[in-house]
DNA sequence: AGTACCACCTGACGGC
DNA sequence: TGCCGTCAGGTGGTAC
C-alpha cells in the first residue's frame, strides 16, 4: 500500500488521533523490524513520553517525541497504523503497538515485516543518511526540472528512484504517467519541456487527489479504478495492458500514452 | 549509470 | 480439500 499519499494519511490520522498523551508502554513484537536499536534502548526512548509532532518525507513518517527524539516509521509494502481502544480491534499483524495513558493504543501493522521502525536524534540526518532525494510532494518545477536534467533510462525508474526524489511507487508513478500521457518506459532525455511540465502537474495533481480521497474512492480518471488487463482506458477508446517496467509490474493505455 | 535478478516476508488466489 | 506456483503498492545487494 504505501506511497507518498498513503503516509501522508497515515500522518495526519496519527496526528488527528495519537498525540499529546503519554505512552505509558511500548511492546516490539517483532525484533527484526527495528533499525539500529535495540529493543530496550528503543522503549527506554519511547516510553513516558508523548508523541508531540509529526512530519513526513517520501514513504517516511516520523513522530516526534517531546523529548526531542522521532520515532521513524516505514511501512513496505503492508504496513499501516491503527488506533483503538479494545484490544480485539487490533490489526491482525501488530508487529509494535504503543500503549497510552488514556486506554487507547496505536499499533504498527505489518503484515509481511518489509517496513521497519527507527529512532532518530535529527529527522534531516535520518533522510540524508537514507539518500532520499527531496519529498516529491514538495517540490518546485524548477527542482523537478533539475532532477531530471541529465538522468537517463526510462520514466518510470526515475519517478521510483527514492533517491532522486521520495514518495512515488508503483502505483502512483503508473498514475502520473498515464495522467500524463507518457509511456512508462520512454527515456528521460528523449522528454520535451512541455512533457516534464506536464509530468510534474499531474504528478502534483495525482498527490493532491489521492490525499484529499484518503486514498480510497478515487476519481473515476483515474487508472487506479483500471489496473486490469484489458480493462478499458478511462480516456480513449484502448485498452489497458500490463507489462514490466524494471521488473515491477506496470499498467498503461498504449493508445493514449506515447 | 542503468538494469535485471534475488532476497527478505506473509498471505491471497487460481489452476489442477 | 490440498498442494503449488504466482503475485502483491518496497528496498537493498549484487552482478553484468
Amino acid at each position: 500500500m504505501p506511497e507518498l499519499p498513503d503516509v501522508e494519511v497515515f500522518r495526519r490520522y496519527l496526528d488527528s488521533t495519537a498525540l499529546h498523551q503519554k505512552i505509558s508502554s511500548v511492546e516490539i513484537r517483532k525484533e527484526r523490524l527495528l533499525e539500529d536499536v535495540s529493543p530496550d534502548d528503543f522503549k527506554k526512548s519511547v516510553e513516558g513520553n508523548e508523541f508531540s509532532s509529526s512530519h513526513r518525507h517520501g514513504k517516511h513518517l516520523f513522530a516526534r517525541l517531546n523529548s526531542g527524539s522521532s520515532v521513524v516509521l516505514h511501512f513496505g509494502m503492508t504496513g499501516e497504523l491503527k488506533y483503538y481502544k479494545d484490544p480485539a480491534d487490533e490489526p491482525d499483524h501488530a508487529r509494535v503497538v504503543f500503549h497510552f495513558d488514556n486506554g487507547y493504543h496505536l499499533g504498527y501493522d505489518n503484515m509481511r515485516m518489509l517496513g521497519k521502525v527507527a529512532l532518530t536524534d535529527e529527522i534531516d540526518e535520518y533522510v540524508e543518511n537514507e539518500g532520499l532525494g527531496p519529498d516529491a510532494g514538495r517540490l518546485s518545477f524548477e527542482e523537478f526540472k533539475d532532477l531530471l536534467d541529465g538522468k537517463r533510462g526510462m520514466i518510470k525508474s526515475a519517478f521510483m528512484d527514492q533517491s532522486l526524489l521520495a514518495g512515488m511507487g508503483n502505483i502512483f508513478s503508473d498514475e502520473t504517467l498515464f495522467q500524463a500521457g507518457i509511456h512508462p518506459k520512454r527515456q528521460v532525455g528523449n522528454l520535451s519541456e512541455k512533457d516534464v511540465e506536464t509530468l510534474y502537474e499531474k504528478m502534483m495533481e495525482v498527490i493532491e487527489k489521492a490525499v484529499v480521497c484518503q486514498v480510497s474512492d478515487f476519481p473515476d480518471y483515474f487508472l487506479i479504478n483500471y489496473r486490469d488487463e484489458d480493462a478499458e482506458c478511462p480516456r480513449c477508446d484502448g485498452e489497458i495492458e500490463k507489462i514490466k517496467v524494471s521488473s515491477r509490474s506496470t499498467y498503461f493505455c498504449p493508445k493514449c500514452q506515447k
